[in-house]
DNA sequence: TCTTGTCGTATTGTTGAACGATCCCCACAC
DNA sequence: GTGTGGGGATCGTTCAACAATACGACAAGA
């Protein structure tokens, strides 16, 4: 019995031994975040052979890990590209948040709002020193402390990936700062909403502010060129 | 330009290539649905290589592409079993159902409700020929349909994916007459009043039917001695 | 009796090379 | 300009091999 609690108790410290591939997956996602790998461009597998030192097997196994995140868009026999988001997917994914990111405020039985409110303070913190992607991660944080109320592993996990793409989106915008600025004081406001309780005015301010950041995207997109690859 | 247009009207009836992975993958997902493999049976590389007709590799790729839809269970350097959903993954699948169906089908702008009644109406003709497993497949395509209310691709992906999870679930039941039979009228009931546009009434009857659909379930996991893993 | 250490075997993880299949590009004929 | 091959590059798949790991059995010790 006593190893049976030991092992209950370090279930959460003991991390899975990770494959080969998902650690070339890593690398893979850290490049395409980054923007060291360009949405469209296409991925090559022998020229990634060499600096990942890894085999073809494995490699092609990291982009199947990727192609499952939509970060790569696999073409049978035509090989793999860096994902591209256009304004339909901006489109869906905002539909996909407002669908999910409401009711879950809405719904939330959480008391624990302090990695809601600490997502907040970093973004603030770091407008102020100007690290813009530090404010996007800390926003992105944000939405997913949202999701997190529901308390729901699955929900958790699709947040996880919609977060994912529109990052791969954010990409396409122009200036992070005019962008991420604007949201700031909105993730502020809502966040001291929900931990005094106030839900019902923090779930229409964070509805409008979905809103407004869907226009204000998809309407970037539209005017780069990027409404939808057919159009 | 007319390529254009040509390749937009065929572009719903040309399937896409599959590969010999996904292929495998389908018959593996067919055997794992008809309950020929059990959950938490041990799906051995060696024995599927020659029913399959594969390499090893090809083989492992299937299971890869399983894994991801959560029908096997990939663990390292042991091999991939058969998933095993227990009351807790009931319970958090309840949770998704419930905070996806419901606004889904409360902020529905669609009219065309013709694939939620028609998948009502042959749960029912298959009812009366005692054919359950096609109820209990009718059922789900009827939840299906709530969720494409919204609109929305990625949403539709995620719903297909718990549905994969909660038929995994239905082999843990015991008889699939009585936990099928009781909801068909349900259904039945909801259809009919979001058809008449009466949404309001619509949401509260699925959220009952939801919250009785994972009592009974969960009731039945605990019973049978399948509450969670380390309890 | 229970725990712990050791070892052999079976299975998985990864590699590298090979071959057929498919796509893309380009020269060529009409 | 349009259609038709061909060649090269890349992908899909297979195969064989070796390394790494887990599992079961068995023995030694408390």
């Amino acid at each position: 019995m006593r190893a049976g609690r030991l092992g209950e108790r370090l279930a959460g410290l003991v991390q899975p031994q990770r494959s080969a591939a998902e650690l070339a997956a890593a690398s893979l996602r850290e490049a395409i975040m980054l923007g060291e790998l360009l949405p469209g461009e296409r991925v090559a597998e022998e020229d990634l052979l060499r600096p990942l030192g890894i085999s073809r097997n494995t490699l092609r196994e990291a982009f199947r890990l990727l192609a499952h995140e939509k970060l790569l868009e696999h073409q049978f026999n035509r090989g793999v590209f860096v994902r591209t988001v256009d304004a339909n997917d901006v489109e869906d994914l905002f539909r996909v948040r407002r669908l999910i990111e409401v009711p879950a405020l809405a719904n939330s039985t959480t008391e624990d709002w302090s990695t809601m409110t600490e997502a907040v303070q970093t973004g603030l913190t770091a407008a102020t020193r100007g690290e813009w992607t530090e404010v996007g991660t800390a926003n992105i944080r944000f939405h997913q402390a949202i999701v997190a109320a529901a308390g729901s592993r699955r929900l958790d996990e699709l947040m996880c990936q919609l977060t994912a793409e529109l990052r791969l989106a954010f990409h396409g915008m122009g200036d992070p700062r005019t962008f991420h600025e604007s949201y700031l004081h909105r993730n502020n406001e809502i966040a001291t909403l929900t931990a005094n309780g106030d839900l019902a005015r923090a779930t229409t301010l964070l509805t409008t502010y979905l809103d407004d950041a869907e226009r204000e995207m998809t309407t970037a997109f539209r005017a780069a060129g990027r409404g939808c690859p057919q159009a």
